[in-house]
DNA sequence: CGATTAATGCAATTATAGTTGCATAACAGG
DNA sequence: CCTGTTATGCAACTATAATTGCATTAATCG
């Protein structure tokens, strides 16, 4: 911290010159953007030569201009959108439970930017045609999977949960046909598994599927329906929050297209449950 | 937003070739981060040459490397968090997916209020001491059980997991012992399951962990640990997004406690998977 | 298998960014 | 009003980044 670029400012405030305030306001009006530009390019905004930004990097200890922009970067980094969230709730060094809930926050936000409504409606109408759905999916995935096998239950359809490998799988595809739809999970990695009975679903007719994470980029072939989005940053802890919600908002979608009838379905399901009691 | 990186990039998907992927994962993995870095230092940490970098830019249409950076600069102003948070509140009239993620970050900033890393903490050390991890959860809260289940056993635990009725369900809680753990899940309702397995496993010696939400002030007699929180408002479609956060916390938790203990696992588990490949 | 094509890395080249010596302009103190 | 000092811009120069032709490798198809 004792070489942080506001630090060194102040050390040297009374030998600023004129150009060097320019070129400072220019700096810290938005450190985000300008760590990004060339000396040249801050120059020509504070109205300056970019020599006088070279200057102005030696004069506060850097060994030239690209030191002290990669010095404005760092520091960028460590106040970034989800680390601010996490120090405005914690507050305290090493809150896990801070830190992990402003990370999921910030994917959360970042998920409007990479799948929209009318993707989700898309997908929700394919899945309202279909005679029967086949829930695909392999590993940690499963979880996910599965929530969604019980909220499509509930809310009247027809669904099939597969979890196996190899044979297995291959046995529990059979019955997919024309009129039906494969749903497949893939985060992370891309099993054979799913590329597998993505092939075979294209072979046999049925609509598919793929909700996934940044791996839909590497799918071999476009499925009919993608939904996918980043789950965090490469070096966070990567959780199912974003495609929880992804599947949350195809259930939430698919109830309010089919307006009641996966209602009335779930009335249906509590007299049941009261019959079993 | 017709010429946005992304849509280049799915308008040339087919195209793309290994050395593409790999770059494009680095850069849309961060891309605040990348879009500061030059051709080489992106292609570095993508392991390829810096001409791939080069030549993915222009296959996507763009002159070249500086031009493609520069519409990734540009993107990012429009995606700052801010921003987003305004957006995703504002422009959420009949966009279910915005309203979704809005009202679950509403939940998740909340959750900070009604559990502290303390009680984590305290909930983190008993499953360190336990000898075996039995995971009781009824409905829905399968689905959390399960994650749980899948996460402590890759870092280690010995667990199981019991989702079952009566009878099923007795025989399987035969095993809890004095050093042993029980962790139950309760949602909306208080499954005569868990209170059942509660008083059991008090009876036994055993330590209770209850992970919840506001059903928790109805527990007949408190556990050991309790780490609850709403999941929204009651008109709200309620989702496992915050427990699932309560779990992944306990998760890092564990991690941090027992200083790699639980990574080295991991390692172990990579090596096994690989033996099955 | 061999032939053909595409993909990739290397290295030479070109373009751009960064740096510095020098001349000029602005200013302060004599 | 002159002189010395400092700040600034210009332009030449150096360093770094970007580009591209070419050779090699990997993959595909007959």
């Amino acid at each position: 911290m004792a070489h942080s670029l506001a630090n060194q400012i102040d050390r040297y405030r009374d030998k600023l010159t004129e150009a060097d305030q320019r070129l400072l306001d220019v700096l810290l009006r938005d450190p985000g953007q300008s760590a990004m530009l060339s000396a040249a390019e801050v120059a020509r905004e504070a109205g300056v030569h970019a020599a006088a930004a070279v200057r102005l990097a030696q004069k506060l200890g850097y060994e030239g201009y690209p030191d002290m922009r990669s010095a404005l970067r760092s520091e960028i980094v460590a106040s970034d959108s989800s680390r601010r969230i996490a120090e405005t709730l914690a507050g305290s060094e090493g809150d896990l439970l801070a830190s992990l809930i402003a990370s999921e926050v910030d994917t959360l936000l970042g998920l409007i930017q990479h799948i929209d409504q009318a993707a989700i409606e898309d997908a929700a109408k394919a899945m309202l045609k279909a005679r029967s759905i086949a829930l695909c999916a392999q590993g940690n995935s499963v979880v996910l999977a599965d929530l969604l096998d019980r909220r499509l239950r509930r809310a009247g359809f027809r669904t099939s949960l597969i979890t196996g490998q190899g044979r297995e799988l291959a046995e529990r595809l059979i019955p997919l046909g024309r009129n039906d739809m494969l749903v497949c999970f893939a985060f992370r990695r891309l099993p054979r598994e799913v590329t597998g009975a993505l092939d075979h679903a294209r072979q046999v007719g049925a609509t598919t599927l793929v909700i996934a994470d940044h791996i839909a980029r590497r799918l071999p072939r476009t499925p009919d329906h993608v939904l996918a989005a980043p789950r965090g940053r490469a070096e966070e802890f990567l959780t199912l929050t974003v495609p929880m919600a992804i599947c949350n908002a195809l259930i939430l979608t698919i109830a309010r297209i089919d307006g009641g009838q996966s209602v009335s379905t779930l009335d249906a399901l509590e007299t049941l449950i009261k019959r079993f009691d």
